[in-house]
DNA sequence: CATGAATGAGACTTCATTCAT
DNA sequence: TATGAATGAAGTCTCATTCAT
């Protein structure tokens, strides 16, 4: 007798822990501020999720396989590497642009928290990396990019890059203006493949 | 009556803080992991410092004051911008070389602690943003650099790039072989100089 | 419209709680595994029994009504004393000979259970000690068994060294040999008649 | 610059231990009961103890060993084999007559406590089963004690009349009269020795 | 009868910091 | 300076029980 209409408390939970720990921070926060947002009782947190911890590995996750999803699309599509690069870039930073709060607790708490969950997840933030180093080692292949820069290097540029821009972002505590999106996305992309002395 | 032959104890118990940092991380250990660490006894930890977070905000600042005086001192040279980024990037390569612990609990625990030390720290380190920012700025204003790209993000292009490397360093555990280093600092520079299209 | 063919849920659950109590303890298992070992919903435990307590007093209540009974017809027969408990002894052995799980859970969660459920159930246990006692003091008026030993006495000895051999047993874990069970009988009634000098 | 007049918290803790499990019962009780009744901060008790847990155990294992040890004197003497048995009901009868708090927590909380200490402690409470088991061998070899009987099922047997009676005491709740102490050692061993028909 | 989601009180343990000596 | 015992606030997780369907 499911009711479709009917709330997915497990969905309201996750969704209350994304302001909650973009808010107060993921140590910060007891679960109970995750029970109140979510406007449920404690226990029912402990009914879908075994520890507070699960609860943010399920957001990275979700979200995670979702940028690595798209990072494979990318590969698979007969755009120049550039605008394959560019394409990334642009995923990446409409993601900020529609669920800031969602990327700064991925950031946060996450990609950036070396000692706690980045450890945890090293080797799926790594997936992020080789998907964007194989499509710059494709470019060298075909002559588009030169040979002399290690394509993990400019992975790790080209994410890092785009990592500390959101992460500024996420420190301003201000409203990014809609065209800072555009430019940015152009600004990175030109930054990897031109340089400074392009 | 400071007997100068004693032990600084003051220092033994900063150093001991960074090996204990570097082995379980700031948040995981305790108080008396520092004090066992540095042979001291529990509350002379507290004699000399009010608490465990200002232990950690010494030892970040007394390095970051360091290497913001070798930013500032690489600005006023005659050297060409891309020598001067090629300083910079020796310098932090060779402070993860000759004191790996330090590094990493400065990279770990407050640099890329965005929700905690990174957050009360934030403007020193925008210092050395802005320093970088402004050899950059001032190549593009002689010329040597194109004035396409901001000169802030070049710096954090740059910067970021050599922390993702230091952060991939520490993560792997292993020794880092000599040849590494200098093979690191000069392709960091002709990265973000050169950009993938050079 | 009770179907008569439906297996008793109540019973199952009963048979379930048996298995879940010996195997993981009273205090230690949760309702969810007895509903799950008995195949029902977790809330039917509940609609069968008010609480977790109640099933084990239950499954108290049921078996030690049976020795009461066994302890009061055997007090009715013509038996010499000796034969009496004798009589009691391989009730109480062969109890756990076929329901090694039951006595188990009896025992070690209830008779031997000091602080919780035996002293709940403190006067029906004292009620077996009198049963005994009784066939004791009929002994020593009949002459049969002397009277410089109070009758109650005899029957703490009496049960508590089969409790303590059944102890043995279910601590050990090993399945008993079947001839095993037929000489405790014996040696039991044998220590108390004779004692060690007999 | 020990001051030998000053308290020792961690007795102080002990001490008031007992007397909240003994009227409260060990799962009962909270941690912050015992700090209480000791007149401490909560955090001193897991400044001397690591858990609820050591602290029963330590109390167990104080009174067990001297029990053990008492037993072990006790098979080095010269007395009559019924006698050694006497002085062993002796010594622990005074123990309860002397500390009644501490001897129903052990008896209550461990000996009985088949399914949580009991079974973490049974190596040591079988040691005091096989100190009695060889007094009763050696009565045995020697001719003063008949052979039928299995010397561990008599040891058994003794042990477990004792722990009987005194945990009849401790369930009454009433003061045992002073005579009654003597004459319950002498009413064991007579019964153990003599037996029923003796 | 049957289901299982929802509730919420309760307790252990940790550990930064204080303080008497 | 130096010691380490003493303090106590804070938060996670468990699980028996209830209830809407």
């Amino acid at each position: 007798m499911t009711n479709t209409a009917a709330v997915d408390k497990r969905r309201v939970i996750l969704d209350a822990a994304v302001r909650v720990f973009a808010r107060q921070g993921f140590h910060t926060c007891r679960v109970s501020d995750i029970a109140d947002e979510a406007g449920v009782a404690y226990g029912l947190v402990y009914h879908y999720f075994p520890s507070k911890e699960t609860i943010l590995d399920t957001l990275f996750l979700e979200r995670w396989d979702v940028m690595l999803a798209a990072i494979a699309e990318t590969e698979k599509t007969d755009l120049e590497p550039r605008e394959k690069l560019r394409a990334i870039a642009s995923f990446i930073v409409d993601s900020y642009r529609y669920d800031p709060d969602l990327m700064k607790v991925i950031i946060v708490e996450v990609t950036r928290a070396a000692n706690t969950f980045g450890r945890t997840h090293v080797d799926k933030i790594m997936q992020a990396y080789e998907g964007i180093g194989r499509i710059v080692a494709d470019a060298q292949e075909q002559g588009t990019f030169r040979t002399e820069i290690d394509s993990m290097l400019a992975a790790q540029a080209f994410y890092g890059l785009i990592e500390q821009v959101l992460t500024q972002w996420i420190f301003s505590g201000l409203p990014v203006p809609a065209e800072e999106f555009e430019h940015v996305k152009a600004e990175v992309v030109e930054m990897i493949c031109g340089g400074l002395t392009g």
